[in-house]
DNA sequence: TCTTTTAATCGTAATATTGCAATAAATAAA
DNA sequence: TTTATTTATTGCAATATTACGATTAAAAGA
């Protein structure tokens, strides 16, 4: 197999998985934090500042983009990215409400 | 390759990408919702509830144990699971830390 | 002890992910 | 138009993940 079976799960479970997912790895970790952190927007110093070749961060933006996490625009010859607020906010309140979950008692077994 | 580079990022970035994998299956997912919604602990009912093979609901609960999000605890011939509180208030913080970031400015490109 | 029950582990197949070199595509500049 | 520059895409190769049947291990009960 390898493939998950997202069909038996609900639709909230697989959003969650999702996002989840989207940060599971480093580079896009790194990304996304750089991105913060310039506020404004970012071109492919990506490459540089990350140290991944410029195909693989390239493969990572796309993975963000399909999420609807960052966004990228036209400017030139480069492109230009950065964090889509709008999304990000959704994103924000899922995985929140999935980790902010709270144990009513604390016996355990 | 297939494997992550992480050597080339911080042990907080590796970390939030860790924990965040744990979630990045729907399984997992459901697993931990399950426990949440029972409170006191869970055996091997999670096999029924979810609807996957034992061998397979095994090896999720295998990688959520090995970042100590759960614990098992051996109870006659079963074993109860439940959130391990402390880990995963640490979880939490980290996770949250991160998409908590907020844009100063929302300017983008 | 023998049997049953429950969960972990092993082995294996199918698919996904990661990473990069090479190439293509798109735009700007000469 | 030709040449840079920048990013996306293609085409691999290596490794990881997911899933499950079969087996093993551990404990309880007969």
């Amino acid at each position: 197999m390898g493939t998950a079976k997202t069909e038996i799960f609900s639709s909230h479970q697989n959003e969650i998985a999702r996002f989840a997912k989207a940060f599971g790895h480093p580079a896009r970790v790194a990304i996304v934090q750089h991105l913060f952190k310039m506020n404004s927007c970012i071109c492919g110093d990506l490459v540089l500042e990350i140290g991944l070749a410029q195909a693989t961060i390239s493969q990572h933006l796309k993975e963000l983009k399909s999420l609807g996490l960052i966004q990228g625009t036209v400017e030139g010859t480069s492109i230009c990215y950065c964090i889509d607020a709008k999304h990000w906010a959704k994103m924000k309140t899922i995985i929140s409400e999935f980790i902010d979950q709270d144990l009513n008692i604390n016996h355990c077994c």
